[in-house]
DNA sequence: TTTTAGCACTCGCCTCTGTCGAGTGCTAGG
DNA sequence: CCTAGCACTCGACAGAGGCGAGTGCTAAAA
């Protein structure tokens, strides 16, 4: 990918172009780029290296003499070749970390908190992808009765995660029965894996199914419904939306409707940071790579966070592909880093 | 009010006015209305009324030339006096309760559902307002460690609604104390409304002050550190923001920002649900009526939702004040009815 | 007194036109 | 290999003119 650029003039009139676009928002020209860059040559020289860069696609014009915009390619050529991630300054750091005082005493209250912070420092919106419960260590489960036959499940992970369901069951149960199957099963599935648990439970029931021990066969059943619910599922919490709509490429009614759909629909930005999770550090998507479809000037910038040594989210900044990625690429790595600390120092 | 509008061709010419502006969203004139409501008089005569009408303070012409369109007065006058309120068809209300079909196992779901169901059948934005805790009848309390001298406490109430909180403690407790607590508290506190656990444990613990019981004293301490966090907060769901996005009234880039940031910021949303909860049945807010500042072409139409006799929480619809007002009327106190029946068979 | 027909007038919207300026590609000369 | 010069292209903008919907007013009819 690098030989794609082989001179160094050629890259730095890229570098310009780019940086000048992610300014501007409009096709830059030659002279723009000769005067401001230093680069002490003439404009007819630029556009000359221009059209070079155009040939190799990364650049393009919307029309005839217009100047020239980077394309995907060439985007992706600056952010892997040219770009110098530089650490975010001490100041910014500091006021990141002032975001988040007084503490989250709730895990929803940090994450949300967490997407606030990514929009309002990178002017764009945040996402942060809540973690799953499968994918978390078992802590402790909990049933309530709610009234005759209906019974309420309370799952704790070690994460800090609370996920609650709420079912009938054909005949009533005391609340002290339920009490004694809960003591029972936490004793059972202490510091499992969620998703084992479920294996564990189908085990036991088999082996109950021969001892014919009341008490306890009602207690794998019942913790067995509450686990049917999808733990799978994660939730999703965006922030500054309406950063967005300062974005002159979406002025287009039809770009941002596109955009809020995908934000209200949620499923595919969550199909697409589920993905991003297992790839340890920063991603970058640009346009098209995203692969969701009608998002063709859209990037996306994740990190996954962690308590421990477990991953198990991913947060982010979604903006237009004519993003100031040298600075968010950075912020949204501080940011996750920041998160998995406190998350390990409080869960 | 209902005086304003003396005669009955008055009225059907208001009526006729609102009807076919709800409908096409632009001014309208004499001659439409003459030809399409078969009043049998001519435009000429429309338009007299229709002068009568303007200095009424119901009707108003956006420049000379151009037709007319209901004030937010006309409107008020429309809903109040002239419209009549039809019952939601069969054929819908069958719908709407298919929405709902796999019944939620959830509140959280539920709520999220029912903004969901709001919006798709009114073609605008649902919202709903989640109950308060403090509001709802104390039903269970649990403590869990998740690690050294970090306690997690469990809030459910009768209602079904599940709050937890992370805290740090001066001294590790076992988990063995900690179920101790919980047993004792849930004993004390058994049908108490939240709002007054708050006062009941204070009270409680002015007694054991005096008896140096520790474990009690810790349990209230625990306890009262769980209630000092905002049970008083309300969440809101939002479904179908796009749908907003096709109303020709906000093509204009600037209204739909204002509007998207009341849905970020949501605190004034809340407050105004927060504000008909209290009043019965369906509350409709036309324009500054809303006394949400810059939100002017938006309306309200609000009902609350209720399990049993406990009022808790407000639903509705948002939209442009030129909404169809006759079919989403009968839409929220449907829903609004539906809801807090589904809420009582199930929590 | 109320309703209607006729008419002149207003004003937003659309299209067409011409001008301006930024930016280009090409060529010839340094 | 770089640069100056030049003709050309194309979007943005502003102004002119025509169209059509809709009005208010007046005078006559009911």
């Amino acid at each position: 990918m690098k030989g794609l650029v082989r001179g160094e003039r050629s890259r730095r009139v890229l570098e310009a172009v780019i940086l000048e676009y992610i300014k501007g928002g409009v096709p830059v020209g030659s002279r723009a780029i000769a005067k401001k860059y230093g680069l002490s040559v003439s404009p007819a020289t630029i556009r000359n290296v221009m059209a070079d860069l155009e040939e190799l696609g990364l650049l393009y014009q919307p029309h005839t003499s217009a100047g020239r915009v980077p394309t995907e390619l060439g985007l992706r050529v600056y952010i892997d070749a040219i770009l110098k991630i530089q650490q975010l300054s001490i100041a910014d750091r500091e006021q990141i970390r002032r975001s988040y005082q007084g503490g989250a005493s709730r895990l929803e209250g940090l994450l949300q908190e967490t997407s606030k912070v990514l929009s309002s420092f990178s002017k764009q919106a945040g996402v942060v992808l809540t973690p799953r419960l499968s994918h978390t260590v078992f802590k402790r489960i909990e049933f309530v009765r709610l009234r005759a036959s209906m019974v309420m499940t309370i799952l704790v992970s070690q994460a800090g995660i609370v996920h609650n369901t709420v079912f009938e069951i054909k005949e009533d149960i005391s609340q002290e029965e339920l009490d004694k199957y809960g003591r029972y099963l936490n004793d059972m599935l202490q510091d499992l894996a969620l998703h084992q648990v479920k294996a564990r439970l189908l085990e036991e029931m088999q082996k109950e199914k021969v001892l014919f021990d009341r008490l306890l066969s009602k207690a794998l059943e019942l913790s067995q419904k509450a686990l049917q619910e999808n733990i799978e599922n994660s939730e999703l919490y965006i922030g500054g939306r309406t950063n967005l709509l300062d974005n002159p490429e979406f002025a287009d009614v039809e770009q941002m409707r596109r955009i809020f759909n995908a934000f209200e629909e949620k499923s595919k930005i969550i199909d697409l940071l589920d993905k991003s999770m297992s790839a340890g550090g920063v991603n970058i998507f640009i346009g098209s790579e995203s692969e969701l479809l009608d998002m063709e000037s859209v990037s996306f910038i994740t990190s996954p966070y962690a308590s421990g040594d477990e991953v198990l989210g991913t947060l982010g900044v979604i903006g237009p592909t004519r993003m100031d990625y040298s600075r968010i690429i950075p912020l949204v790595d501080y940011t996750a880093k920041l998160l998995s600390k406190m998350l390990e120092e409080t869960f």
